[in-house]
RNA sequence: GGCAUUGUGGCCGAGUGGCUAGGCAGAGCUCUGCAAAAGCUUGUACAGCGGUUCGAAUCCGCUCGAUGCCUCCA
C-alpha cells in the first residue's frame, strides 16, 4: 500500500489553467521533465526559486512512494543571445569574453550550479542530460520534422515552419496567444533575416568559420537550436508523452510553447500531461537584473558579502523563506521578509528539538491524527507548502504547551506527530537543521552543559554578577541560554 | 503598444461568496533574581471606483500600480 493511494492530489495545469487531479500515466510511476539551467554565468536566484520548487515537488511525490524518473538538463549548447541571424550562441560568447574553450565556461558553471545547489539541500535528479550529448538525437528529431514538411532548410541552417504547423494544430495553446495576433503584432525584423515567417524559430543553425561549437549534420557544420535539446532528451528518457513538465513562467513562451509544436510535429500527439510552472523571484519589488544592480547570487546570501542584505542568511533560512509562499506566486525578497522567515525558521527548529523530550501522558490534548491529513491536504492541494507551513506552526504551538505541561500527548501520539514532523520538515520540504550537526559535537554541549550548572550554582548563591556573565559571554558566542521549568537549556543563534 | 498574471493589516504571505490561515514585528500579561526563551491575550486588512447578490476581499466591468512574456532570460 502506498501513501499515493489515499492521498489525493491536485496539480495546476499551466496548459487548461485548472486545478485536475493528478493522474501519472502509469500507476506508481511519475517522469518529469524540468528545464535546467544555460551554464553561461553563476546560478540565477531566481532560477534556484524554479528548481527548488520542483525539487520539493520530486519529494512529495517520493514521499507518497511514487517512483519518480526526474530529468532536469543542462544547456550547454544551442541557447543563442537572440532569434536573429546574428545570434550568438551564450556560452560561446562567454568562451570568447574571457578566452576559455567553451567547455570551460560549461565546467565552471555547471560546478557552480551543482555547488549552490548541493547548499540548498536539493536532491540530484535521477537524469541530467546534456544538450552536448544529444546532438544525434536532435538530428534525428530534426530529420523527421523535415520529411513532414514542417520545417524548411535554408542556407544550412533548418526553421521550423510554425504557420504551417498551425494550420493543422494550435501553436500558442499553452501561453494563450494566437499566431494571427502574433504576426499582427511583430515588428519589422532585418531584412537579412533568413526566416520565411518571425515566428519560426530554428531547429539547426549552421555554424559560421569562425564559430568553435559546431558538428556536423545532414545540412552542414553547425549547432542545435535551443528549444530542441528539450524535445530531444524529454524523449529519450521520459517518452513520446509523459507526465510533468516544470520550468520558469519566462519559459512559457516561446520555449515551451516550441517543444510543444516540435513534439507535435514530431510525434503526432501532445507530449506532455500536466505543464507545471514556478513563478519569479522579485528583488524589493523589482524584477531581478544585473544591468540594474538590483540582483544577488546565492553565495552572496550566504556569505553577506552584498549591499542589499543586512546580513548572511543560512541556505536553510532561505530556503525556508522560499517554502512560504506557493510556487505559482510572485515572491518578493527583502532584507525585512528575510530576517522574519529566519526568525520563525529557528522557532520551528527548536519545536522539532523539543519533540524528543517531550513527556507522554495517557491522553493526547488534540487531534494528531487530523492534524497529519491536514499537513497532507495542504501538499495536496497543488503543493500548497505554505499552508502546510502554518500547520506546522500550529503543531509548534502544541509542542511547546505539552513541554511546559498545559497539554498532553500519549506515546503513540508523540511518535505519530515526530515522524510527520520530520516527513514534512526535512524529508518534503528539504531543510536542515543547523542545531543539530552544531550538537553532534558532544563535548561542546558537555563544556555548554557545564556552564551551565556553574551558572545555576552562581545563582542560587544570588552571585548574579557571574551568572549574567557566563549567561552573556556565551550569548557574544552565539549560544543562547534558555530558562525553562525544569532547567536551562541552550541553542545556537 | 499587445498578451498574460497580479494588487491582502507595519513587513512577508495563504484563502473561501456569508463563519476573518500562518510567520515576523508591536502592545499587555504569566514565568524569571533580572533578562531571554516559552505561553496566553490583542490587530476585522483585502489598490480605487462602479456593478451583480439577501450578502463580496472572494464574481463582473473600468481605472491605477506591479510583475512576466512579446528579442536572450527560471
Amino acid at each position: 500500500m502506498h501513501l499515493y493511494q489515499n492521498q489525493h492530489l491536485k496539480v495546476y495545469n499551466s496548459l487548461s489553467g485548472k486545478k485536475e487531479d493528478f493522474k501519472p500515466l502509469n500507476e506508481g510511476h511519475i517522469g518529469m521533465y524540468v528545464c535546467g539551467p544555460t551554464v553561461y554565468s553563476n546560478v540565477h536566484l531566481g532560477n534556484c526559486r524554479t528548481f527548488m520548487s520542483f525539487d520539493m515537488i520530486f519529494r512529495y511525490f517520493k514521499h507518497l512512494g511514487y517512483k519518480v524518473r526526474y530529468v532536469r538538463n543542462i544547456t550547454d549548447a544551442g541557447h543563442l543571445e537572440n532569434d536573429a541571424e546574428t545570434g550568438e550562441d551564450k556560452i560561446a560568447k562567454k568562451a570568447r569574453l574571457e578566452q576559455l574553450e567553451p567547455m570551460e565556461v560549461v565546467q565552471r558553471y555547471t560546478l557552480d550550479f551543482h555547488t549552490i545547489l548541493e547548499k540548498f539541500n536539493f536532491l540530484p535528479p535521477s537524469i541530467e542530460p546534456t544538450a552536448t550529448g544529444h546532438i544525434i538525437e536532435q538530428i534525428e528529431i530534426i530529420k523527421t520534422i523535415l520529411n513532414k514538411g514542417l520545417a524548411y532548410e535554408i542556407n544550412g541552417s533548418v526553421y521550423f515552419d510554425v504557420e504551417k504547423f498551425n494550420k493543422t494544430n494550435e501553436y500558442g495553446k499553452l501561453s494563450g496567444r494566437k499566431l494571427e495576433d502574433m504576426i499582427s503584432n511583430t515588428r519589422e525584423l532585418a531584412a537579412q533575416d533568413e526566416k520565411r515567417n518571425p515566428q519560426d524559430f530554428a531547429l539547426w543553425k549552421k555554424a559560421e568559420p569562425q564559430h568553435i561549437m559546431r558538428w556536423p549534420s545532414p545540412w552542414g557544420d553547425g549547432f542545435p537550436g535551443w528549444h530542441l535539446e528539450c524535445t530531444a532528451m524529454s524523449t529519450k528518457y521520459l517518452g513520446e508523452t509523459f507526465d510533468i513538465h516544470g520550468g520558469g513562467m519566462d519559459l512559457k513562451f516561446p520555449h515551451h510553447e516550441c517543444e510543444i509544436a516540435q513534439a507535435e510535429a514530431c510525434n503526432g500527439h501532445a507530449p506532455v500531461n500536466y505543464w507545471m510552472h514556478a513563478n519569479m523571484l522579485t528583488l524589493n519589488g523589482k524584477k531581478m537584473a544585473k544591468s540594474t544592480g538590483n540582483n544577488i547570487l546565492p553565495h552572496e546570501i550566504f556569505t553577506g558579502e552584498n549591499e542589499i542584505l543586512s546580513k548572511a542568511y543560512s541556505p536553510s533560512a532561505v530556503r525556508f523563506f522560499m517554502m512560504q509562499a506557493h510556487y505559482n506566486s510572485i515572491l518578493d525578497l527583502s532584507d525585512e521578509a528575510l530576517l522574519a522567515s529566519e526568525k520563525g525558521f529557528h522557532k520551528l527548529m527548536e519545536a522539532w528539538e523539543n519533540l524528543a523530550k517531550l513527556p507522554t501522558a495517557t491522553v493526547s490534548s488534540f487531534d494528531v491524527a487530523a492534524w497529519k491529513q491536514k499537513c497532507y491536504d495542504a501538499m495536496n492541494d497543488d503543493f500548497n507548502t505554505p499552508i502546510l507551513i502554518a500547520h506546522l506552526f500550529e503543531a509548534v504551538k502544541h509542542i511547546n504547551l505539552i513541554k511546559e505541561s498545559k497539554e498532553s500527548i500519549t506515546e503513540k501520539d508523540l511518535e505519530v506527530l515526530k515522524g510527520a514532523m520530520h516527513d514534512f520538515i526535512f524529508d518534503i520540504l528539504g531543510l536542515e537543521n543547523k542545531n543539530a550537526t552544531a550538537l553532534d559535537s558532544d563535548k561542546l554541549s558537555d563544556v555548554i552543559g557545564l556552564l551551565i550548572q556553574l551558572r545555576n550554582d552562581a545563582r542560587a548563591n544570588k552571585d548574579f554578577a557571574t551568572s549574567d556573565k557566563i549567561r552573556e559571554q556565551l550569548e557574544t558566542m552565539g549560544i543562547q541560554l534558555k530558562d525553562g521549568k525544569d532547567g536551562t537549556t541552550f541553542s545556537f543563534s
